[in-house]
DNA sequence: CCTATAGTTGAACATTTGTTCAATTGTTTG
DNA sequence: CAAACAATTGAACAAATGTTCAACTATAGG
């Protein structure tokens, strides 16, 4: 085990990172997680302007993290494939187990 | 299963990502996993300045995910604990093993 | 003590990047 | 056809961020 990265597989996953790292994508992203979304519904409940989500969804669609199913007018969003959607899965559940070692502050289980 | 996160554990996976998304940092803290390494050491490895190295060493050390041992003059970083190890090995895992879905282009198994 | 090595730090700079706004495309319905 | 709704797009702007350079701290050795 413990295989290496060629500099395109890591330039990959640093695109990846990059994309999910700032805070309006990645709630774009989990949004979109368990059901298929409409623009409008992600731009609801995430607070942002339809045209900024907008401009998100087409990152994440070309970096190949989401896909659109169009009907009519309306465009939903999803999870673009299982590898991905079992990613998101390993990095959720990572955060909500890191309670013991990495935390140094607000070290309180169980947080809402 | 398929829990969600509240807005701090969406904050504190996407500052995470976001040091992660980085190509330079993303080098630094690969080459940080199975041993512990000397900053000149990473400097040389990853062909940036120790400057840079030093800058990117300190984002990395606050956001926990690299811890230092200082012995002499040498500053020996290494993965901050088991916890961030298995999460990037799980990651790694990931793109290593991304070969028949979300490729569109490319699709050949086992490219080096 | 003085020089060399290892690392850190802060200011300055250039680039990238997230966001907004207005205009535009496409679809449905009166 | 016109009006309303859903979504996309491009230009422009502000803010964040990666990188460089020079100065500085600290340890080791002659």
């Amino acid at each position: 085990m413990s295989v290496e990265l060629d500099g395109t597989q890591r330039r990959m996953l640093a695109e990846m990172f990059a994309l999910l790292g700032d805070p309006s994508r990645l709630g774009i992203v989990l949004s979109c997680r368990h059901q298929r979304r409409s623009v409008s519904d992600i731009a609801e409940a995430s607070g942002l302007s339809m045209s900024l989500v907008s401009h998100h969804l087409r990152l994440l669609r070309t970096a190949e993290l989401l896909k659109v199913e169009r009907e009519g007018r309306y465009a939903f969003y999803s999870i673009a494939d299982a590898h991905v959607e079992h990613m998101l899965d390993d990095m959720v559940d990572h955060v909500l187990h890191a309670n013991g070692a990495s935390r140094a502050l607000s070290t309180q289980p169980g947080g809402t």
